[in-house]
DNA sequence: CATTCGTGAAGACGAAT
DNA sequence: ATTCGATTTCACGAATG
């Protein structure tokens, strides 16, 4: 049985047999206890760059780095039974004290783990790409240099930069879906994001999101490709003028898609577009009544009654 | 009956003072 | 810090089909 052992089952040091998988760096000798690496390797992609800073970031080589962890998952400890029976075993001695007390001791690396596990708890529950996490540690990190997370509430701090996170990945969620998971208030939320948003170095939120909030709303209450298209399309023709100003994206969105939905006969009830946006009905009818007193909807069936654009500048 | 529409009062928020 | 204006929400009733 020993013949399909290959190359690589075959320990360094000593030339017995390896136990356990060295593709997944979970390997150790048989006989002379030699661990092939004491780290779980993840065979699949090292790393995934999904912007330049993660290209610059992130290196070829040792296990996935991950911000989402306190010691970014790279840490390790001096052995015990290496080296100890040398004479220069007090250094190491040494060397294991310091790097206990660097890991793990400092009450900035004890509630940096702390809030970093918040955040992961937090995107899980909210079912956020594990990007938002990532970025979201980052954030965290930046302003616990800047002591910008001493003596606050760590769970209102975590929610808001998790929001901020998610505007920044596209994947954004209600003020009230992020608080409801993080067990804080609304309110408390939209503070800490206020001032968390003007503190980190965050270049460019993503443009205005009228158009996402579209495509979101029209995926989450799953709406014919048409409809949606039409709700665009009604939305770029009713931005130029001021009507759109100061008034809330969610609003905006939901309006143009109870339009589109009367227009193509799927009618839904302006409750459920105002439940899927998450603002009231008297919003939308708000927004749709204003929209339609500034505008001529030109009804499909009779394409050649009116012009296209009445209102060149 | 369900849905839509209109309205005043009230809360929340930002800008201006 | 307070005031003011605009927006959104709430609560209600009426109109529509």
């Amino acid at each position: 049985m020993d013949k399909d052992i290959d190359e690589s089952l075959i320990c360094k040091i000593c030339g017995g047999r390896l136990i356990g998988d060295p593709e997944r760096g979970e390997a150790f000798c048989e006989a002379c206890g030699y661990i092939l690496d004491e780290h779980i390797i993840d065979p699949g992609p090292e790393w995934k760059a999904f912007d330049i800073e993660d290209k610059e970031k992130r290196v070829r080589v040792g296990s996935p780095i991950t911000p989402t962890l306190h010691d970014y998952g790279i840490g390790s400890e001096i052995d015990y039974t290496q080296d100890s029976t040398e004479s220069v075993g007090n250094k190491y001695d040494a060397l294991r004290i310091w790097q206990k007390r660097l890991r793990t001791s400092s009450p900035a690396e004890r509630s940096l783990a702390y809030a970093l596990s918040t955040i992961n708890n937090l995107c899980s529950s909210l079912k956020m790409p594990s990007v938002v996490a990532e970025t979201a540690s980052r954030i965290y990190r930046q302003l616990q240099k800047k002591g910008i997370v001493k003596s606050r509430s760590v769970s209102k701090v975590t929610a808001a930069i998790v929001y901020l996170s998610a505007k920044i990945h596209e994947v954004e969620r209600s003020a009230k879906e992020v608080s409801e998971a993080a067990g804080i208030e609304v309110k408390a939320l939209n503070k800490y994001y206020r001032m968390i948003a003007s503190e980190a170095s965050v270049d460019h939120l993503p443009l205005p999101t009228v158009e996402k909030h579209i495509a979101r709303l029209a995926n989450i209450m799953k709406l014919s490709p048409k409809t949606e298209r039409l709700a665009l399309q009604i939305f770029k023709a009713t931005k130029s003028i001021s009507i759109h100003d100061g008034k809330s994206p969610n609003g905006l969105a939901a309006a143009c898609i109870y339009i589109a939905s009367v227009i193509n006969s799927e009618n839904l009830p302006q409750r459920e577009v105002a439940l899927a946006a998450d603002i009231t009905e008297v919003t939308v009818r708000h927004r749709y009544k204003e929209i339609l007193d500034n505008y001529v909807i030109r009804q499909k069936l009779k394409p050649q009654r009116s012009v296209n654009n009445r209102d060149a500048n």
